[in-house]
DNA sequence: ACACTGTATATATGGTATATACACACTATA
DNA sequence: TATAGTGTGTATATACCATATATACAGTGT
């Protein structure tokens, strides 16, 4: 586990100096499948679905999370560039980069999206396995309860 | 769909000229996800795993191929290679490329497997995506039935 | 000799990751 | 109220590797 932290944008004036909330972004390695840019976007993802990371909170800076994941900067750039595209994150130079209002509906949806593609190329890839749609169910109860246990 | 066509190795002397048998391979395009090479693997294992293709049959060879799903020559070897490495079929310079005998049962068991990935991937991108276990396998149910109909 | 098979080398393109230099926003302080 | 300082994001040029290709080479059977 990679620790990283950011501070809060804009603390009030006269506050305690508010303390570092921590961003957990899970091990990132050229040797796991996927883009280190695409492991830090889903990483994120993670965190807003999470609530780990809410509408307005600011991200760790470009050169802080390249830091914390030994990786380089462009390379957090490109990730974040992604997440702008798709709506979960906004940047303002100068400023920082910050989880946009409907970032948690988005993060959640995309995920949710991508877990129903994913059972269908399960359910495809079983068929032609020879397994049956009944096998299929089986088998995931089978590894939900290996989960939770 | 694509189709190709592939005569079987040794026909006996004599005998009628034995009718093409036809190699379904599913569209090949460099729009789908992944690359050409993988379209290939993944295509031959399931003609395979069906049954279409039994352990000892000549697959195309690389030329036919090539020209028939467009891709060049280099193109198919490499995605032979990949089935060759993975002992599913042998190649034998000046003769062919054929299924080995255990090609059936080891197509089947890497489809296996990867289904299994698939739905721990599910699993765990649907946990991210607020979803329970109990509520994806209604999911999945629900997939099935729609892709029996 | 011929017509088929697989093999090997050199090349082009695109995605991924990087280092370095640049531009903007806030803040402390002279 | 200027302005230097330190943080932020941005842009350009470069290196590397995976993917896909064209062309020429080598083995097998008729």
């Amino acid at each position: 586990m990679v620790y990283t932290h950011y501070m809060n944008p804009k603390p009030k004036p006269g506050a305690t100096p508010i303390p570092a909330r921590r961003l957990i972004i899970p091990p990132i390695s050229p040797a796991a499948s996927g883009p280190l840019y695409q492991q830090i976007v889903d990483g994120v993802k993670r965190e807003i679905s999470a609530g780990r990371l809410e509408p307005g909170d600011a991200l760790p800076s470009f050169r802080t999370l390249a830091e914390d994941l030994l990786v380089s900067l462009i390379t957090v750039k490109r990730a974040y560039e992604e997440l702008e595209r798709e709506g979960v994150v906004f940047s303002k130079q100068g400023l920082g980069t910050f989880v946009s209002d409907n970032g948690l509906a988005r993060s959640r949806e995309m995920k949710r999206d991508h877990t129903e593609a994913l059972l269908r190329d399960a359910l495809r890839e079983g068929e032609e396995a020879g397994l049956t749609p009944n096998e299929l169910i089986a088998l995931m109860k089978q590894l939900a309860k290996e989960k939770e246990g």
